[in-house]
DNA sequence: CCGTATCCGACACGATACTG
DNA sequence: CAGTATCGTGTCGGATACGG
């Protein structure tokens, strides 16, 4: 009977999905790292892009480099320049964020038609 | 020059990253969803399966049913019995669910590989 | 410019108890 | 069983100010 094998299947997506969250979930993660695609950035640059307050920026930085997400470079050439780049590890979410941002094209979309 | 292209793509991206995060976000939606694939649930065993509290799980589903995710079914043979069932439209998350739950796959194992 | 410290309100989330 | 009400805690997240 596959009634077994389904629930197993199901429990174990539901804690890969905790796993992932866990990592990346909350409001600024994902969003950080779509900014950095576009090339690397320093810290102002960041916040003014994401509009994000220096404090959140801070925290959700240090724990993208903790996860091995984002490097902190210091360019000690003077002027000393600080910046945030991805890691090649980064690129694996590749496909969440391929899927997350079509998925919420599409349901923009639908909402600006339902309401006309 | 690709540089401004590249930055109306990011914008965009994020734009569609915010407003998936907006309707899908949170602790508690994706899991539900997920749980509901197995099969159509009744409240108290989608509580048990989740582990959530009676609080969030009704709050989630009333969210959840007004972003056309889920339908909350009244069988009025007696016994009466409520059912929530996943819609057509749930289904357009699958690549997201996808995406997340083979992430968060690999990620628990390079979390596990690390500390050995 | 790169952050950290502090204060504060809002809300996510949980535990418990309760109603129809 | 299907929820709601109440209460309490922690975290999120912004504003402001400040120091290296």
């Amino acid at each position: 009977m596959g009634q077994l094998l389904e629930k197993k299947a199901c429990e174990s997506r539901l804690g890969a999905i905790d796993d992932a969250l866990y990592a990346i979930g909350g409001k600024w993660k994902l969003k950080i790292i779509i900014a950095l695609k576009e090339g690397n950035k320093r810290f102002n640059e960041l916040q003014r892009a994401l509009n994000i307050s220096a404090r959140m920026l801070s925290r959700e930085l240090k724990d993208l480099e903790l996860n091995g997400f984002v490097e902190r470079k210091v360019y000690t050439e003077t002027p000393i320049v600080i910046e945030y780049e991805l890691t090649e590890y980064s690129n694996s979410l590749s496909e969440i964020l391929e899927a997350l941002s079509s998925w919420g094209k599409k349901h923009r979309q639908k909402l600006i038609d339902e309401r006309s």
